[in-house]
This record gives structure tokens, C-alpha cells and sequence, in this order.
DNA sequence: GATGAATGAGGGTTCATTCAT
DNA sequence: TATGAATGAACCCTCATTCAT
């Protein structure tokens, strides 16, 4: 179970005890944000995270003491944004038909997308440390397994867990939509959306026999 | 569409004449795998390559003239590869059960398991050139889509393509589950199993109303 | 021939004039010698010292305007101790034995022990000025060779700078035994004992031809 | 004891297959003492000796894969050198009195002088590996010992190594010497000669007792 | 005066690629 | 043709020092 400690780990060399600080830090997670997208953990460079961010490179340093330092925050930070909306849409999952709680799934997934897409970069490609990566991925795991012990009645827990290893893997095709023409992009959203309902409902019923 | 043309393109520097050149370059193909496999695109290098295949990094440039070529062309192979397996699927569905099929789409998935995951380093991580992963992917979706029109009578081309897309996302959990614990690895390709199922039967469903 | 002048000579920006500065000044100096004889003068850093100190970089180069500055601080503070034991020593002499002032520079040596491996570390391997290394031998230099002159009746002053310059190195093996196993240790130190016991009576024999 | 084995370990990446290769390696080695004697181990720069080998940076690495190797390569080549010159003078001690050994010793320090003197600043100073700067230092005791053993009969093995030690120490000030005015140059390095015959007189007189 | 954020030159090292032998 | 030495841009990171707050 992963709980708020596990995340709050500061990976920081020294938190900003400024103001100035504090923006600057800001602007290199966003700076290191858009490069990990766009080139992926390896090809990205410090450089040009700095440069992107307006920082002198001695900054970035000073904020965040290595490469992988910094992939770790980012990654820690989305899996905090993640996990918040996880657990939101797990308290209203009790007023939801089994159809909603599918298509949020896949709201979900859209509203994260841009972020989502430099945690795929991030977390499938050798990003940041192990360690950070792998609770990543449970964090993940163990939100979207909760909703789906409230969605589906009468669900194992270690049911629940496998569903959501295999319900992320499908809701990751939300992200690669991205790079599809808008036409098809439509068609595959929409694909998935009744995909995941199909899952949920077949879940329900197998359940219950 | 994909014509064996568009994948005949030799991205090789010069087709070996001899029998030693075709042994040379089959053992730097292996060794490409293994690295690109082991470490990713970026993190591979040439040298090493060049290494483990006992070639002189010459040599190795000689046959492939940037670590991109290289890429590109195992790529080009795994997609043959894929390709004819497809095919071959494609035959025999006429005889197949909706679930045969869908069982037969992970037993695929299993069997290219071990190249698989190279080809996730590939395709995912931004290895070789843009061309060339855009055509493999082409090539993906086309063989699943022509599949598909074949299990599920009716369908459109249109509705083939977006589903070859998403079962195509889906599959890729198949190619994950190498690093899970085994019991959990056995558990996520039942889940797996059964979902594909699932969507081959509601698919069928959906198109004959 | 160094007179207090050339040693009182502040290398410091700003004499402190309140209480708290001075005992600042004493914090960094302190820290300065820790890790300079753990690390050697280039892989010391300025931010340790300031950290290991307790005070803020900013502050730190308020007091030493340089690395180079506070290494000749140091430098210069050790040299007055050293000066002052000598000079010490010099008083006793009259009263001593030959033997018993060989055995008072090997002691001397030993209770500077611990200061003196952080004085190698600054004069024998580049740390501080060139002005101040050069100053800081020659202060050395001359203290032992005023012994020498009272402890050897009728030695040349030439001959004493001479010796001095000889006995100080075999000296330094003092210093050296602290990375020697104890054993060891005691047993260098004896036949250092023995050495210097030697070296003096000879010259004192020798002069006397 | 060291054996031949011990010290023929080559530290180097590749060793060079060619011509061209052998004499790179001789030119960096070459610019690697001049300029680790010149700045120390720390300051010098990899850039430097490079630039003062005519070699490329890349070309460096490939025969010395990292700045430690480097000093490792020269601290080796040099305890060769000087096991050499040892074991030559370990042979000729039986024809010899004792005074013509002590000079010998000297004179065996004046002859390595140039290349004694970064000996100095890699192992004094942090320079190469932990290892390497205890062997290297094994090598030199070892050699003392053993001609002493030869030129002082009846001493014990234990008393040879703990004289060795102390020896090395004193004839350590042959290469401070380097830096001295001229005039005094001459005086101390004649007082190094009276000191030492006068060591191994003492020292052959005592075990006699 | 004290603080700590900012700066950027420079350090060690890597590796794709070229080219002389 | 095969080999491996050569190249150098670029990378990650450090640290002495400055300066705004």
C-alpha cells in the first residue's frame, strides 16, 4: 500500500527558500517536462533543460543534483496528481453505473495526457531510478485497483490488481492518440472508451456467476 | 497499404556478396538485438555491438553506416518477421472460432516475445529513423486489420483499423508481463486472454445489429 | 630573518571586531583544517567548509576572500605555533644534552602531529600561496636552526641552516607514521629517535675537528 | 614480496596493436609526468596532457581510460625503473663499504631525480589508486631492505624494513633539494651524504654490539 | 551584515563516425 | 577489404566566486 510518506520524499538537493526559488524550480519541472517529451530520458539533455527554463546550469544543479534527481521529482509529482485523481474518482464511484466509471477511466486518462505522455517517456524508458518507477507503477496500480473494488461488488483484491495492470496497458493507447490524425484519433478514443466498458461489464458479470 | 516493396528496401550499406559478408552481418544483427534489448536505443553503442558480434567497428560501418541503419533494419527485419506471422494467422482464421483467434492474437504475442521487447526499445523509445517505425507500425496494423476482417464478417475496413489499433495496445501487456513475478505474470495473461475475448466477441456483436 | 612583522601580517579581508566574528573566524578555521588534511587543498571545497563550520558560504567569504586566503590563514597560524615552540625549545637547550634535544624534535614533531599532516597537505601539495609556503618553510627553517646553534656549540650559521634543512625532512617521517600499522608505528619512531640522536652527535663531533 | 607479476599488470585499456599506437602511449606518458609534476595530481587536467601529447582528447582515453590509470601507468612504469636500479645495487653491495653504499643511495635518487619528483606528487598526494600507491611504496621499502640486508650482516629482516623506512624519508629531501638556490643545493645534498653514511655506520655498529 | 541563489568556465569522460594503414 | 587508431563535439556535473535581497 503505498501511502502519502512513500510520496512526499523530497528529491530536491535543497529546497528553494526563497521565492525566487521556488519559481525557478517551477520553471526547470516544466522546462524538464517539455524535454523528456519531446527527446525521451536519454536524449534529453541538462543543457537544454536549463537553457529551456532560462536557468544558468549551476542552478539547475543546485535545485536538483543529477539528471536522474530531477526525471524522479517529475515522476513523483505526476504520480501525486495521479493518485489525487484516483482517489477523487474513487469516492464517487458508488453513485456511477459500471458505465461511467469506464468513461472516466478514460477522462482521466485525457485530462493527464499531457503530463501522462513524459511518464510513458519516463517510466518506460529507463527513466529516473528503479525505485522511483516502480512505485510509480504502484501507485498507479493500486488507485485504479480501489476503484475497481468499488465499482465491481464482490471482486477479489488480487483480482482487482491484475484488472488494473491490464486496464492501464489499454488506457495508455489515450496517450499515443496524440500523435494520430484527429479523424482517427476520434475513432480509436472512442474504440477504447467502449472497450473499457465491455472489460468492466464482462468483470461484473464473470464475478457474479 | 504495405507492398513487399516498401519492405525489401535495403537500408544496408552495401548487400554482402559472400558468404562471410551474410555471416558477418547475421552475428552484428544478433548482437544489435541483444544491446538495444538490454540497454535501449540511446544507452547502446556501437562499439559495443561491434564487440559482441567479435567485428572490428570498421567493419560494422562498413555494412551499417549509422547506428540509425543499424536500427532501422532490425526493425525492417522484425517487421518481415511479424508480417509473415500475420499472414500466416490470416489463413487459417477461416477455420477458427472467434475465441481460437483471439487466443491465437496472444500466442503471436508470446511467440515474438523475446524480439518483442526489442522492438518496444525500438518503436517506443525513438530508435531508428521516423520513417521507418511509422512503416512498421503500418505494417502492424495493417496485418492485425486484415485479420480482423476476416474473424469478424461485416466488419468495415475503417472499424478493422481502429480495432487493430487498440488490440494492438492491449497485446503489448502480453510483451510487459516479462517483468512480473511469475505468478503474477501468469495471472495478468489469463486476464489478457480473456479480455481479447471479450472484444473480439462484443465486436462481433456490435457489427452484425 | 622573519621577524613577528612578516607573519603578523593579516591575510584576512576584515579583522572581525565583534566577539561573534571572532569566534566565526575560529569555527571556519577549524573546519578549514579538517578538511583540508581529510581531502588535500584542491579537493576541499568551500562549500564543506562553510557547511562543516555552520556558516553561510556568503559569511564564509567575508572573512577569506579566497580559498588561496584562508589556506594561507592557516598556513600562517601554524607557522606562529611552530615559531613559538621553537623558539621554546631554543631556551631550554643551554640545559640540555645533545640527546635529550634530539628527543625534544621528535616530540615536538609528535605533538604537532595532528596540525602538521594538514600542513603537508597545504605546503608540500600546493595549497595557499607560493609568498606563504615559501615564508612558512623558511620560519621552519630558522627556528630549527637557532636550536641547532645553541645545542652545537661553535657550528657555522650556514652549517646550522643546512642541517636544519635535512633533519626537518627526516622529521616529516613523524608525521608519516600515523598511516602505519602500530607496530610499526613504534618502531619507526624509535629508529627516527635514534637517527636524530646520531645526527646530532655527529655534528657535534664533527664541528668540533 | 613483490614479484614481477605483481608490477607487470598492464593498467592500460587497450594496448597498442601498432606502431603509431606504441609511440602515442610514450608521448602521453611523457606529457602525463611533466604535468602532474608541474600542478600535482589534482590540478592537472586530462585537456593538458592532451594537448601537450599532440593527442586528441578520445585518442587519450583510449589508451588510458581514466585520469587514475594514467597516474597508475607512470607510478608502475616508475617503481620498475627504481626495482631495477635497487636490485643492480643489491648485487654490487658485497664488493662495497658501507660509506660507498650510502653514497650509492644517494646517488641512486639523484639519477631518478627528474622522474622522482612527480613520483612525489602521485604518491604523496592522492595520485592513482589506493592500491597502486601502496604497492608502489612496498616496492621501494622492499628494495631498500634488501640491500641493507646485504650491506649491514646480522641485521634482522624486520630491522632492515623498519631502516628502509626511515632511510627513504631522508633520502626524500635529495629531490627538495631541486628547488633550492644552487649554493645550497651543493650543502644539502653533501649533508644527505654525510647523513646517511653516518646512519649506516651507526646502524652497523649497533647490531654488532 | 548575513544569507543563499546565481553564474559559468572548466573538468573528466563517452561515443558516433572517419580514415590511414 | 579489414582493422583499429583518431577525432572532437557534447555530456553530466562541480565549485570558486559574486551579488541581490
Amino acid at each position: 500500500m503505498i501511502t502519502p510518506t512513500h510520496i512526499a520524499d523530497a528529491p530536491r538537493a535543497s529546497e528553494p527558500k526563497r521565492e525566487k526559488g521556488r519559481l525557478r524550480v517551477a520553471a526547470i519541472m516544466e522546462a524538464g517536462i517539455q524535454v523528456f517529451t519531446e527527446k525521451g530520458y536519454d536524449a534529453a539533455t541538462m543543457t537544454e533543460i536549463a537553457a529551456r527554463s532560462g536557468t544558468a546550469i549551476g542552478s539547475l544543479y543546485r535545485f536538483f543534483p543529477s539528471k536522474e534527481s530531477l526525471a524522479d521529482a517529475l515522476l513523483l509529482r505526476y504520480a501525486l496528481h495521479a493518485r489525487n485523481g484516483l482517489a477523487e474518482m474513487a469516492q464517487q464511484v458508488a453513485d456511477l453505473t459500471l458505465e461511467s466509471v469506464a468513461d472516466a477511466f478514460v477522462d482521466f486518462m485525457l485530462v493527464l495526457q499531457s503530463q501522462r505522455s513524459f511518464a510513458i517517456a519516463l517510466v518506460d524508458a529507463r527513466g529516473g531510478s528503479l525505485d522511483e518507477r516502480a512505485r510509480f507503477r504502484e501507485v498507479m496500480r493500486g488507485g485504479v485497483a480501489d476503484i475497481l473494488r468499488k465499482a465491481v461488488p464482490g471482486i477479489s483484491p488480487a483480482k482487482a490488481k491484475v484488472m488494473a495492470v491490464v486496464l492501464l496497458q489499454t488506457l495508455k493507447g489515450v496517450i499515443s492518440t496524440a500523435n494520430e490524425e484527429p479523424a482517427m484519433q476520434a475513432m480509436i478514443l472512442a474504440e477504447i472508451r467502449e472497450l473499457v466498458r465491455t472489460y468492466l461489464a464482462s468483470a461484473s458479470g464473470r464475478k457474479s456467476k
